[in-house]
DNA sequence: ACAATAGTGTCTTTAAGACATTATTCA
DNA sequence: TGAATAATGTCTTAAAGACACTATTGT
């Protein structure tokens, strides 16, 4: 064991999901421990005894505090240092998770989500956290199929378009962006059609859970 | 404090370099502790006294350790479990750092550069540490100028197009790289040229220490 | 019939790939 | 002068962007 003390290890995790077009983070109120009372990622300490690996931790804390159980996770980047944490050097192992809106609990006093462009002020570094989600978030958007994590098992073009214009913040060209997903092979057709639009529009699935692309999705105006 | 045991924190790097025309991996002999003896990357635990963050931790070993300063450095990411180290629940959060091979000390027993696509038996989880470094730099190779970090202050387009080869893996169309280079403004012209080949070349130096792309470098065949 | 949204066709423009050619040095 | 390597020019092909058009439903 080592002769010095040992970081803080904990894991926080951003949680990002699309509401009406918009990129939200689910935030939620400290119920103890530094910064009471103010708006957090979620996150917790790891233990050690009972979790197998980071990602197990942010699961377990995830169900218990939020009651939510998330499909696509990656990890995103660990941050440290002495003044991180008013309880001292720690180390923050940050998750970042794209869930479908109707897959996460109604909005409470606990457990807020937030517009990503219109943030309060959060406890530790979490406000650099969440930057950095989604630098990773819109870097990654356009090279592969990431944003259609938004989207559930499955969903027609439009809604897929729409979640990668949330993702990159931009109007995507429409013949272009139809071409490259269909061309790629990105998505199957299921046979289903949505009828909630005047016209019905096919409904698809991704062809495989997640895939990094060669080329960009990025389709200008 | 957690009412829980902490996880034990350490650091390692995955310190790359560029020699004849093949990727290298700098591996330390284990003078202490588990795998004693064993080829490892170099690492060590975190010392919250001294460091102000996990990359001042890796700087700090690899100067002490390794007499290396490295130029550029990015996160990886950070391993973790029960398993890994033998000591207990570990977290390693590991490091990448690009060097040019001049800028590394010669080879000894304690410290060597091996071949990344013929690497020995690696002590801990440090096999799948390398894996994951390679993944990313092959990921990051085509999109970014990170292959130029292989090379020195200035460099010849045919220099760091064969820097970007050994990345990708597989050779490059000589005119559209150079146009590619050129029109995107990677580079500027240092006016010095290299009098090492028969016509001598131009040597340039990278216009921004560090850039991500929009459009991939890769130019097929 | 018309509004609304889904989906396609096609023309123009731009970028990529292939590869021949020219340029500048050394021996 | 010829071998070696650097650098450019240009033709062909493929992809991206623009945008008009057709299609299928609800009211």
């Amino acid at each position: 064991m080592p002769d010095y003390t040992n970081p803080i290890a904990t894991v926080d995790a951003v949680i990002l999901t699309l509401e009406q077009g918009r990129l939200k983070i689910m935030l939620a109120r400290r119920a103890a421990g530094p910064f009471q009372g103010a708006l957090a990622l979620p996150g917790g300490y790891v233990h050690p005894e009972e979790d197998r690996s980071l990602a197990d931790a942010v699961r377990r804390i995830l169900r218990g505090k939020c009651g939510v159980d998330v499909a696509y996770m990656e990890q995103l980047e660990t941050f440290s240092g002495p003044d991180r944490d008013p309880r001292g050097w720690s180390i923050s192992v940050a998750h970042i998770a794209l869930v479908p809106r109707d897959a996460l609990p109604v909005e409470t006093e606990e457990r807020q989500f937030h517009d990503v462009d219109d943030l309060p002020d959060l406890a530790f570094d979490h406000a650099e956290i969440v930057a950095a989600a989604l630098r990773r978030l819109r870097g990654k958007g356009a090279y592969s199929t990431l944003p259609a994590a938004f989207l559930g098992e499955s969903f027609t073009l439009p809604e897929m378009q729409r979640a990668y214009e949330a993702v990159l913040g931009e109007r995507l060209n429409l013949a272009a962006f139809r071409r490259k997903v269909m061309d790629w092979g990105l998505v199957e057709d299921t046979g289903e059609k949505d009828r909630s639009t005047d016209r019905p529009a096919a409904l698809y699935r991704l062809a495989e859970p997640f895939r990094t692309l060669e080329r960009s999705l990025r389709t200008a105006a």
